[in-house]
Formats: C-alpha cells, structure tokens, sequence
RNA sequence: GGGCCGGUAGCUCAGAUGGUAGAGCAACGGACUUUUAAUCCGUAGGUCGCGGGUUCGAGUCCCGCCCGGCUCACCA
C-alpha cells in the first residue's frame, strides 16, 4: 500500500507503536463482554429503581466494549462515549482511579473510532447520564484511519439526534459501506429490518408447507422472464453460460418432479439500466404451489404480506416517503383492460396496433421500435395507470402476448390469468396460473421467437428441456414472484434500491 | 443513452465581477477532577475530480473526459 499517508494516520501509526512501546497490545485477541451498552443502562435503573444502589450511588460492574463514539477530556478526567450494536454508553475516567500511566495512554494514544473493551461500576452523572466509571480498560483494535464522524447532539427535551457534519455523501456512503454502518446507526437498523422481513418471508412459506430449494444461478439458457441476460464462459466445458435472470423455469421443473409447494429467495441478475429502482444483481423471491391458479395466489400473497409487515413493523399501515399505506386485505382488484380502457377511452383490444403506436407516440414514450401490441399495452399502462395505484392493488388478466408463460384465461382467450401487485406506484409482486399445456408453450415461445426476430432483445427463448419437462405433466400451479428489495425499500421507507442493498453497483474508479 | 445539478482539508461546507484558498468539526500542543456539538488559548493540514486551452495570472472562463445524485427512457 502506497497511498499517502495523510497528517491524522501518521498521527494514529505513531500512536500505535507508542502503545505497543509501553507494552498495550494495540489489537486483542479477545474481550469477555458481560452487558451490551442497552442492557447495562437497563440493568443500572432496574437497581435504581429498587433502591440496590450502594452509598455512593453506585450500581453493579459491568465490563462493556465498542467503538469510542466521543471523548472530552478534562485535564484529570475524561468522558467518552462506547458504542456498541446496541446503543451507546457513557465511561467515565479518572487520573486517581486508573493511575498515571493509564491514564496518559487514554489522553495521549485513544481516538475515535478505537474499539475499547472498559470494566467498571455503574453510576449516574450530575447530569443524569447512566455512565460506566472505568476501573480498567483493553484496547480492543487501534484505529488508524479517522471514521467520517458527525458530532452527535441530542436534543435534551425530545430526545432527538442531530447530527453535525454527518458523512452524507452518497457516493461515499455507497463506496464505503463500512464506513456508512459505522457512524449511522440508522442505517445498521434498515438492514436489521431487512434481515426480518427475509426470515418472514422464509417462516411463512416454510409453515404453509414450502419446499426451499436452490437452483442453478449459472446456467446454459436463461428465461422465465424478458431482460438481457450477463453472459460468461465456462473455460472447462468451453461454452457460454448466463446468470440467471430469473427462477420459474427451474422451480416449475421441480414441480414436475412432485414437489408439489417449493420456494427459493436468491439473486438474479439482469443486464440493465441502473437507477433508483434497479440493481443489476437483486434479490427475487418466487413460489410455486401445486393444484392452485392465480386467485389462490392472491389470497397466499396477501396473507404473506401481512404477516411481513406484522413480523418486522408490528403494524399493517405505514408511510412510505410521507404517503400512508395501508396493507389491510383484501387487496382492491382491478383488471389491466378495464383500467387501460378507462384511460383510453375505448377497448384496449379493439384498437389497431398502429392506434396504440400512434397513442404511446403521442405520450413521448420513446424506444417503440420493435414493439409488438403487448409491449405497447404495457407501456401504455405504465404511463397512464400504474403511477397512480397507490394503494396495493392486485392488477389482473394481463394481454396474452405479455405473459408467454402465463396461462390462458379461462373466460377469455385474448387475456392470461395473470396479476401484478402494485403498491406506491411500484410492482411489489408478478404471478399467473402457470401455463401447463406444452403445445401452447411451444407457441408461445415461438411467438417470442418471433418478436425477438423484429428486434425485441428481451423476448424469451425457447427451452426445450423446459418444454421436455412440462410434456412429462406440470399439474395446475399457481406462481408468484416478488422484489424483495422492492419490498424491503417499502417497509423500511428507503428511497432507493441501494439503500437496502448493502453493496450496490457503482462504476469503478481508479 | 438524454436533460438538470454536483465533485474544494479526514467530515460538512463557503469561496460576486479571473489576482494565487477559508470556516466549523476532527487532528496536534497547552489549561481544566461530573462533561456531553464541553470550554478557552495556540498550531498544522489542500495534486481545488482528471487532462487540455484562453490569460501576465484559473477553484473561478472555454473544451474534452471520469465519478456521483435527481430525472426521462429502459426495466413484466
């Protein structure tokens, strides 16, 4: 490592081998912890409480650790503040009580950013503040690089915390996640949230009685939805591989094979535009369950979303940037037609393909070459009706050429059983009554074969392993997919993608 | 990819009309035995995103590029 040094890390590295001169090993092995900073707060005003405080006002010994937040030294004490995963707590030090060279090394050779494992009695300042008196301390691992600390206030009547010369800067934020988790608590707690959503999502569908599997993320043909795949190549087996794009085609072989309710949550990945909904790896969760059609899975998927919101918020109505929503089953219905009529001002399906061109064209909706009838359809809708769903809303019976592993809707053969769930405007959820009729498959992949011929980079291709699997009898299966990240950006307010993906994709730079 | 905005000290930011870079916090030295954005005195710290150009002189003006944010598009 080359880089310049700047003034503090030559300060910090000079620090660091004076510790090491006075025989404080600068980066510890281990620390026995017997109270994270909240239980020892908790623990002291419990005894408080019961008046188990001793003469002096002290409570129990506690040895706690974490990272040195804040420190005012003054002259013959210091105060800082330790902050662990939990939250943070004050120590207290004295020249008289630790002794002179201790308490030099704590003047001369702490920073912030030092993690700091201290053992001492419990008390309660002057000022009120529950605060450790520091008997003994152990460095636990120096810090050479200054952390981008704001100053933190709090706002002595509502509690508040303002923060001063907060490190805000995305791009930095992003590039130095570490250092973004380190100096915002806020931020740990959205991952922490996320965390709970997943396993919500895990505990429900294990105890409907869903199988999770893996399939393969790398594989010899992608599908099972329409984006431009990242493409790779197996040196061995000398042949191009792909990264998934989605998951149905491999769960709907499985439940060929008898698993009758499997699920999988994983990455995909998608060789796209990057913005503020859009990470080109994500995480996708799809179900599949035997024997059920998209009205089944409506009624699953609500039943889901309301025990995610019950697990990980405590409440079924939130704000999602300043808008309450509100998710109280059942979710409202709407068929795609009838919405997209309304905002026509006629029949969707009656209108020639040049009519809908000539509509989207006058919209300023750009990139229509290629387009078939449901592209336009689709695009239509997004401009004209989806922005507007706010509430979550079930959009059903998507147009046939949108949906070429959907199956055909029952009671009209131009539309599939298909639905969208769309909450604040965005797609949360996509799902249809599987198609399980081979022969229709085949022409429907056709189909897309056909588009992809006119130009469409994102129409399927056809699979005929898949088509192999689905000629050996796929039963009735209802399906569903659903944006994890989406669904976590919602539950935990966040604005865009990247604040929910911990690592998100940035350009490189040198 | 288009449009708009931005990149100045470790962090947050200020630098009218071009004159050779500043503040707060962090750091360093000093004072201070219950402070909490501690306070007070002092010190140091900058390839002004990168590369060209105009000019006696560029953080500032011009051109190109890199990176980011928002937005439109893309994205079932």
């Amino acid at each position: 490592m080359t880089e310049d040094l700047n003034q503090v890390m030559k300060v910090r590295r000079q620090k660091l081998e004076d510790l090491r001169a006075r025989g404080v090993e600068p980066f510890a092995y281990r620390f026995q912890r017997t109270h994270k900073a909240s239980e020892a707060r908790n623990l002291f005003e419990e005894r408080e409480r019961g008046g188990l405080l001793d003469a002096d006002g002290f409570g129990p010994v506690v040895r706690v650790a974490g990272r040195i937040r804040s420190f005012r030294a003054h002259g013959k004490t210091a105060f800082a503040h330790l902050e662990d995963d939990s939250a943070s707590i004050q120590i207290y030090f004295r020249k008289d009580i630790l002794g002179e060279q201790a308490f030099e090394v704590v003047l001369d050779l702490l920073d912030l950013g030092d993690w700091l494992g201290v053992e001492g009695g419990l008390f309660r300042t002057r000022m009120g503040e529950v605060t450790v008196r520091v008997a003994s301390f152990q460095v636990l691992s120096k810090s050479l690089r200054p952390l981008p600390l704001g100053k933190v206030e709090e706002d002595a009547q509502s509690g508040q915390r303002i923060v001063h010369g907060d490190f805000t800067d995305l791009e930095g934020r992003y590039r130095q996640r570490y250092a973004d988790l380190a100096v915002h608590p806020e931020v740990r707690e959205v991952f922490r949230k996320r965390a709970r959503i997943v396993s919500a999502l895990r505990e429900f569908l294990d105890e409907e009685g869903f199988l999770e599997v893996e399939t393969p993320v790398l594989q010899p043909l992608y599908g099972g939805a329409s984006a431009r795949p990242f493409v790779t190549r197996h040196h061995a087996l000398d042949r191009t591989m792909y990264l998934r794009i989605a998951d149905e085609l491999y769960l709907k072989r499985l439940v060929v094979g008898g698993f009758e309710k499997v699920y999988e949550i994983g990455k995909d990945f998608r060789n796209e535009g990057i913005d503020r909904f859009h990470n080109p790896e994500f995480t996708m969760l799809e179900f599949y369950q035997a024997l059920a059609d998209y009205q089944d899975m409506m009624e699953l998927v609500e039943r889901l979303l309301v025990r995610v919101a019950d697990r990980s918020l405590g409440t079924r109505v939130f704000h999602y940037q300043g808008e309450e929503i509100r998710l109280t089953p059942p979710f409202r219905r709407l068929r795609f037609l009838e919405a997209l009529g309304e905002a026509l001002g006629s029949d969707p399906l009656d209108l020639p393909e040049r009519e809908l061109r000539r509509r989207a064209e006058s919209l300023n909706l750009p990139e229509l070459e290629g387009a078939g009838r449901g592209k336009l359809l689709d695009k239509l809708f997004g401009a004209l009706v989806q922005e507007g769903l706010r509430q979550p809303t079930f959009v059903m019976d998507y147009p046939k050429e949108l949906s070429p592993l959907a199956k055909v809707h029952r009671q009209d053969p131009r539309l599939t059983e298909r639905f969208e769930l769309i909450i604040a405007g965005q797609e949360v959820a996509n799902a249809f009554s599987e198609l399980n009729d081979p022969l229709d498959q085949r022409r429907r992949f056709e189909e897309q074969t056909g588009l992809r011929a006119r130009g469409d980079e994102e129409a399927q291709l056809m699979d005929e392993d898949y088509l192999r699997a689905l000629e050996y009898g796929l039963p009735p299966t209802g399906g569903v997919g659903i944006g994890v990240d989406r669904l976590v950006m919602l539950l935990t307010d966040q604005p865009s993608i990247r604040d929910v993906i911990l690592f998100p994709v940035l350009r490189n730079v040198e």
